[in-house]
DNA sequence: CTTTTTACCATACATTTGTATGGTAAATTA
DNA sequence: TAATTTACCATACAAATGTATGGTAAAAAG
């Protein structure tokens, strides 16, 4: 069970990083480049090497572009308003879990809600923070370049495996307590090396299913 | 206390319909339209006429753009990058309230979501959807340009006053339930004038406070 | 080994796009 | 009334942009 949806061909690495670029800047909410442009970024003496890589990369079906239209250029998405998003790991609202390396799966957010590169997206499994309204199945979003205070969210991995819970620090010992009395507070010394404090939660997102 | 920060110059009618045409693809997440394309659009014989209006509201301050660059034109907006997010209004998870001809609040989103114009946020007031798992408080967004099917959570003025419900359609009766029990579903034929179906609930945001 | 694919370069050309210049008519201002 | 502003049209031109065509070399596939 790992899901492509519409089978779509692979990617050679350059198409690949000329895709992301521009992603990269439709994201930003900056204006598509022109040929001229991605050129210039990837340090082509012409416009035709790009615009080869752009026929390739359309005729694969992850580009559109209208005709003699000036950056027209459009990353195609699989439900044009929806983008995927890569889910880094699962989080244990209870129980810790591992965190994985790599992406595992992709969500598929609106493509209103766009998360910078200093966030990004965990799945909380279990139910130990539904007296905090969290829920199985939620999106966390974990937000790397926020300082962390007296009673956020955190996002703490402890021994590679990733907890989601409520940050206090007393003097040199944190605490980590969970909102649910089932799980015990976790108490850590601040200078044990096995305790990464990844990020902080800013929100909760929730794609809302129709049954 | 009228806020002006950079003394601007009036503007004509027809200079403020080009800059709120230009602001308005901006904020579509759509590229800047062209000199041609706005001619197009106010149905002008060339491009000059625009080429005058852009002059004139880049002089008063209101444009910037890069020389010799297509699609160059940004309007010059006071806020900086931050974008407030209105509220169009509250929405009774129970009891119909009354939802809000123009905005009524702002809420300040992580500056990393953001919401396409198809869309707007309605806060959550009250907890008879609690069994979904939206409380009080919950921000919705709810997306005008997304099909309703059976099922969804859908957004809807009944006479003026908003609710968020599951929709249901059999033949021409629509049935809007409430997840709790202790408010009654609500019927109408689907004629009815003064059913009005606002938009598709996608999303739920929940800004987390660390307190 | 031959063929195909990939990744690049070069050039030519048509269209689009931005810009400069000049003109007309109505409304506004002095 | 005369001068100015506003709103439009027309045209010309250079730069930017997209596109078509052909070529080379290395890697991959057959």
């Amino acid at each position: 069970m790992y899901g492509k949806k519409k089978m779509s061909i692979e990617l050679t690495k350059i198409q690949k990083d000329i895709l992301d670029f521009i992603i990269e800047k439709r994201s930003n909410n900056s204006i598509p480049p022109t040929l001229a442009e991605i050129s210039e970024r990837f340090g082509y003496k012409n416009r035709s090497t790009v615009q080869q890589h752009l026929n390739a990369l359309e005729k694969k079906g992850y580009l559109k572009k209208t005709p003699n239209r000036s950056r027209s250029i459009e990353p195609v998405i699989e439900d044009k308003i929806f983008v995927p998003r890569p889910v880094l790991g699962e989080v244990a609202a209870g129980n810790p879990l591992v965190i994985y390396p790599d992406s595992i799966d992709s969500v598929e957010l609106p493509s209103f809600v766009k998360i910078a590169a200093t966030s990004f997206l965990l799945r909380v499994k279990g139910d130990s923070l539904k007296d905090a309204y969290i829920f199985n199945g939620d999106l966390v979003i974990v937000n790397t370049a926020v300082a962390i205070k007296n009673g956020s969210f955190v996002v703490a991995v402890l021994d590679d495996t990733a907890v989601i819970k409520r940050y206090m620090k007393f003097g040199e010992e944190i605490e980590l307590r969970s909102e649910n009395k089932e799980y015990k507070t976790i108490k850590i010394n601040c200078n044990y090396e096995g305790l990464r404090l990844i990020g902080v939660a800013v929100g909760i997102y929730r794609i809302m299913d129709s049954n």
